[in-house]
DNA sequence: CGTTTTTGACCCGCGC
DNA sequence: GCGCGGGTCAAAAACG
């Protein structure tokens, strides 16, 4: 795979483009306060909720409810998890995310004549999922929906990005 | 040889 | 109940 032709990281800087497919559905894009750094390096990870992150991931079609485990029903299943989608406009139909993902899926979906990826993150015991499909009606863009929060930091971007976030937070005193 | 991709089968919810 | 659309499993193939 060629490297990515644009920058990949910069959809985790600016809020969902306005024009989403219509298949979509419109994701909050308030983006409130976020501590980038302790959230990247993993150090408030699990047990604690983010809901900042969550909310902000977050669709509005499926609210993140949590179904805890409950034996006593029998099925508890879903347990819905915040997705977020957004599109880019890319020849790659895979870009670097920084995460690691394994394909687990592929399926012709219908009035387009691109399929959709499945994607579920490497990580044990990170069960984050991602789909990817192309637009047919436009074949430069393509659609990224994630499902869930990762629940480990992500290494690749950790190394370029702390000493920056570092600076910032030193800077954001004054 | 371990990991990822491929690909048809399978499963499940939903509308008829 | 049955078919359809969407999502996942898993075995085999491909990859490095």
């Amino acid at each position: 795979m060629p490297p990515p032709s644009q920058n990949p990281y910069s959809y985790l800087l600016l809020p969902p483009p306005s024009s989403l497919h219509p298949s979509m559905t419109e994701p909050d894009r308030v983006l409130p306060d976020i501590d980038w750094v302790g959230l990247l390096s993993g150090q408030s990870q699990l047990g604690e909720d983010r809901p900042a992150v969550e909310r902000a991931s977050m669709v509005a079609e499926n609210g993140a409810e949590e179904e805890k485990g409950d034996k006593k029903g029998g099925r508890m299943k879903k347990a819905t998890r915040p997705r977020f989608a957004f599109q880019t406009r890319s020849e790659d139909d895979i870009l670097d995310d920084g995460y690691r993902w394994r394909k687990y899926g592929q399926k012709a979906v219908k009035n387009s004549k691109y399929p959709r990826s499945y994607y579920r993150c490497t990580h044990h015991s990170c069960n984050v999922k991602k789909q990817v499909q192309r637009l047919s009606r436009d074949t430069s863009m393509v659609v990224t929906t994630y499902e869930g929060v990762h629940n480990h930091p992500c290494e690749k971007l950790m190394e370029t990005l702390t000493p920056l976030l570092k600076q910032m937070q030193f800077l954001a005193r004054f």
